[in-house]
DNA sequence: TCCTTTACATGACGAACATCATATTATATG
DNA sequence: CATATAATATGATGTTCGTCATGTAAAGGA
């Protein structure tokens, strides 16, 4: 049938929301065009008129996911309370149990590093824009060292919150959001090398 | 047919051995029964016959990779060169280069953080023993203290070197490795909280 | 030497996968 | 009001998935 004009930029927004939070909730591999589909109301037929492939989706979703991500620290930062309540709430229970709203680093690296290189570069040149905004926010040290630092501090919080969600135990799980909340601070603060 | 005693246990052994790789360089999820067993040189029929599912399988492969992994750094402890060696080869650009026989906390985190609790359990009791490992050849600072630090360590170097191996350009995935090394460094050898 | 057992091979099951061709139907356009 | 069209639905393609039932042949025990 035919629906009102505008109709279908909502929908392939539909599929694009649907696939942002199923992707990384259950992996890109284990998510379906049809389960997709059917998330978002529809039936599994009409997916490949709005992208010519499942590829062509992850692609658009980490670039969509990943400059959400980029804007919302970018309001953050602008806010001018610093960093620290981004790592405090990087590193809080609430991520750890909320994948699917959560950060597109710790979700995907391990996948993408498997896909595509035209896949891979979306996720790079994101990472690398990410790393020169919270540089940008580190107090002290040379701009290379900032950057280095901001680098190692979002493989830190990047890690470990993986670590909190493989662990089934919520008491280690909340001592390893603990451990990584106390130093990923430090490394915001000082540059201790 | 039938084969000689002690076959079985080898062609046992094979299948770990390859699906050990396989697991860590193409995910869990992407690689098959029948495919894991061709690698083996079998059919994918055999494969109940020696382990009751798939599930199974890969907590099997979780247990050894991890617990060989964990009397990897049991030696390298041993030979009482201190941790900077081991920070320098996980960190390397051959570890890097080489998921298949590197580090399972790296490649199994994020998935096995959606498997059964079961599955869960055994990545979460080797991690736990591995922290304590490491936290004991850290210098300075109180057990917990130690303890803490070896936790952000290893999810520093995890989280480090899933970022590098996604990233395409070697240039930058490189630059992400000397980051790594810089900060784990320093990190190990000093309690900078 | 015969015969049972064992280790694997073959083949099949239904389900789910990505993808595409075609049907349907209400809306926009004339 | 008629008709072309756009946005979905339906249905089918061939593959691959995990799992299991059955076939087969050689080694071990009698």
């Amino acid at each position: 049938m035919r629906y009102g004009k505008g109709h279908k930029d909502e929908t392939r927004k539909r599929i694009l929301d649907v696939a942002a939070k199923r992707f990384r909730k259950d992996g890109v591999d284990a998510v379906g065009v049809a389960g997709l589909m059917a998330d978002a109301g529809l039936t599994h037929g009409g997916f490949y008129s709005h992208f010519p492939s499942k590829e062509h989706l992850v692609r658009e979703v980490l670039d969509t996911v990943l400059e959400t991500r980029h804007a919302s620290l970018e309001r953050s930062a602008a806010s001018g309370n610093g960093i620290e309540p981004v790592i405090e709430r990087y590193l809080s229970e609430r991520h750890r149990d909320e994948p699917e709203n959560g950060c597109p680093f710790a979700c995907f690296a391990v996948e993408i590093a498997r896909h595509e290189p035209e896949t891979r570069e979306i996720f790079t040149a994101k990472f690398n824009r990410h790393v020169e905004l919270i540089a940008a926010h580190l107090p002290e040290g040379s701009e290379e060292q900032r950057r280095q630092r901001a680098t190692a501090l979002l493989g830190l919080m990047s890690g470990m919150l993986q670590l909190a969600r493989a662990t089934p135990s919520p008491e280690t799980s909340d001592e390893i959001l603990a451990s990584a909340r106390q130093h990923a601070l430090a490394m915001a603060v000082a540059p201790y090398a």
